[in-house]
DNA sequence: CGTATGACGAGCC
DNA sequence: AGGCTCGCCATAC
């Protein structure tokens, strides 16, 4: 079995990058594709990172649904099957929706990777 | 190497 | 408030 590091380890560079925090986003929090842009040194490569989860097969371990839009809302794919998904699993992992749909990234945004802490 | 794309973001109407 | 357009960047072809 493959963990998302090493699957990480096999696509480019920044995918990598973005995988590799994506995957330190913990259960109950959310960010958006434009802070972790911002996380990786690159503020506007918001629709790059977006790509890069988009490149992530189905079924993998990596916590994707942990990755909204700026808007607090579901972007994933398209498809409201997807969109439906997701919604499920941050639900499972705490995070609650308003009655827009939407998420208070004021409350549930993730504080960002310990190694940008200080830590 | 130039063009097109995409699960974004901010600005404008 | 909500919808549309342009700009952004990194890949894919």
């Amino acid at each position: 079995m493959k963990s998302a590091s090493a699957r990480a380890a096999e696509v480019p560079n920044f995918y990598a990058a973005v995988y590799r925090l994506v995957a330190q986003i913990p259960p109950g929090k959310v960010t958006t594709y434009g802070q972790i842009a911002r996380w990786l040194g690159h503020p506007s490569a918001a629709r790059a990172v977006g790509y890069a989860l988009h490149a992530l097969p189905t079924g993998s371990d990596m916590p994707w649904q942990r990755v909204i839009n700026a808007s607090g809302r579901i972007s994933s794919r398209c498809d409201r099957h997807y969109e439906a998904i997701q919604r499920a699993l941050l639900e499972a992992d705490g995070v609650r929706f308003d009655a827009y749909g939407s998420i208070d990234l004021q409350r549930f945004a993730w504080l960002g990777p310990s190694a940008l802490k200080g830590d």
